[in-house]
RNA sequence: CGGGGUGUAGCGUAGCUCGGUUAUCGCGCCUGCUUUGGGAGCAGGAGACCGCAGGUUCGAAUCCUGCCACCCCGACCA
């Protein structure tokens, strides 16, 4: 495989093909801009899902499921959310197929034409608030705190593997709630719970801001987001969470009672996270040889290699191994045995090093006369020697260590890649040489970030909440502000 | 949708300008022997309607026409 990957950035779609897929993470789907994901790729995003759905549970949330099709009408009752979405939309028109007398070929039948077309959602605000409408009537009825785990279509005009497919999976939720203040709270909640699940789980710094009005959600009134930086020094959304004010509870007329028998429109919030995120852990960990997975998302944490010559020799591994997966499986960490014998270690090693096992053990002949294993880490590929004694425990305490060391990598490449520009010059030399994350002052209007994007191709990815008041003048416009927003370049 | 590029075996490719035996090579796959602590070696073998449809020609992977698909750059975007 070519080297160099990870820091070649002009080249990362190839990247993907290299890692991605040969990892067994995805592969082209015959659809435009879909995915398939594998197994192995599946795993790991069935435990963030796992995760996830904890938290939100924990946090009172419930999940639901709502229709997949929405109805024109209903789509195009929020004037900036349809605007925002009207031009990424596939459409059902026909609802029936027929064969073709003349050809003998499949073609859509004509006089199955739909009086009203069916959009594929891109989201699903419209549906819910069409069924809210239903649900409520009185504030006893609030708050309504619904998730949803769910496939979204959105016909981009150019696909990403993984960081902009047209199918994707994600979760989204949808909130309820009688007064502005708790809607809001919900909101920061669950970009709180974004952000530690993305940094505690997946490893990812992430930086929590809110958008400008210009990158903001169709439809909200605030969008709040988790920024991270790839290790090429380009930016990436890894999750949002939106304030919707009012506005969906007036374009679906979804009001309520409140105790004193007044009419009220419920104010409402959205979150979600997507299958994007498993882009943003390829491209935040990955190094030349392959997928680095963090020890509490890898399907696999330990794979065992044995080293054998003959089926004696492999009996008496498998006699060591046997207790040594239980007393791991007991910890808590999940074992792979391969034991295939149609495989050569070094081929074995190679190949789970590519698919990311963040821990390998191998136990041969050598070992079984000292009653020793060869201990190897991923994130670093260091090798070590462990007595057999305590080794569970010893294990256990590798995987946190590795966990807590790609977070520190992580960390460290988003600090080398921080910048402060305080002049024009200045900030288009880091955006064109350096990339990263750049902090500068802008002068708040849509029309100077506009103008910077047009120029340097750089976006505002986020306005951090913990910024700190500071005079200073816009790098583009010179007029004054207040504080430093973040620029990047974006995926 | 605009600009550029590419389609040959499961994957990556040579051949195409200048048409001519049985379409090249590597990886992978199958069989056998030797191997096994970092992607094994040797020997043998299987696998391709050369993207699709037409056309020119005695003869087309190669020339011509049309179509399709994919990739890259841009607009769009989680």
């Amino acid at each position: 495989m070519a080297k160099n990957f990870v820091t070649r950035e002009e080249n990362y779609s190839q990247w993907y093909n290299e890692i991605v897929i040969k990892a067994d993470l995805a592969e082209n789907s015959a659809v435009r801009g879909s995915m398939v994901i594998k197994p192995y790729g599946y795993a790991i995003w069935e435990k963030m899902q796992a995760v996830l759905d904890k938290k939100f549970k924990d946090t009172g949330h419930s999940n639901a499921y709502f229709p997949l099709f929405i109805p024109k009408s209903f789509f195009s009752k929020e004037a900036s959310h349809v605007e925002g979405f009207a031009k990424e939309c596939a459409v059902v028109t026909h609802y029936r197929l027929k064969n073709d007398e003349k050809t003998g070929e499949i073609v859509v039948d004509e006089d199955a034409k739909l009086e009203e077309e069916l959009i594929v959602r891109p989201t699903s605000e419209t549906i819910i608030w069409d069924t809210y409408k239903r649900w409520i009537q009185s504030y006893r009825d609030l708050p309504i705190l619904v998730n949803q785990w769910a496939n979204v279509v959105r016909w981009e005009m150019r696909t990403r593997l993984f960081l902009r497919t047209a199918e994707f999976l994600w979760q989204e939720g949808h909130t309820a709630h009688a007064t502005e203040q708790e809607a809001i709270d919900e909101t920061k909640t669950m970009l709180n719970i974004y952000s530690d699940f993305v940094q505690e789980w997946m490893a990812m710094p992430v930086l929590k801001g809110t958008k400008s009005p210009n990158e903001r959600f169709a439809g909200a009134v605030e969008t709040y987001c988790i920024e991270a930086l790839m290790q090429d020094g380009k930016a990436l959304q890894a999750g949002t969470s939106h304030f919707l004010g009012q506005n969906f509870a007036k374009a679906f007329d979804v009001k309520y009672v409140t105790k004193e028998n007044k009419q009220e429109y419920v104010w409402a919030t959205s979150w979600g996270v997507s299958t994007r995120l498993m882009g943003a852990l390829v491209m935040s960990h990955s190094d030349d040889n392959g997928l680095v997975l963090p020890p509490k998302l890898a399907p696999i944490q330990v794979v065992i290699v044995p080293v054998f010559r003959s089926e004696e020799q492999f009996n008496a591994i498998a006699e060591k191994v046997f207790p040594l997966k239980k007393a791991l499986e007991e910890k808590g960490v999940s074992v792979k045995f391969d034991d295939r014998d149609t495989q050569k270690p070094g081929y074995k090693f190679a190949e789970w090093e590519f698919k990311g096992v963040p821990v390998r053990i191998a136990i041969g002949p050598r070992d079984l006369e000292n009653g020793t294993v060869e201990v190897a880490r991923r994130d670093t590929l260091e090798k070590e020697i462990y007595k057999l004694e305590d080794i569970e425990n010893k294990i256990s305490h590798l995987l946190d260590s590795i966990q807590e060391n790609l977070f520190q990598k992580a960390l460290d490449n988003r600090t080398e890649k921080t910048y402060f520009a305080d002049t024009w010059e200045e900030f288009v030399d880091l955006i064109e040489n350096k990339g990263g994350f750049i902090y500068a002052h802008w002068d708040g209007t849509a029309e100077t970030e506009q103008k910077i994007k047009e120029a340097t191709k750089a976006t505002i990815r986020s306005i951090p909440l913990d910024a700190k008041e500071e005079e200073g003048k816009c790098i583009f416009t010179g007029k004054p502000s207040n504080k430093r927003v973040v620029f990047a370049k974006a995926y």
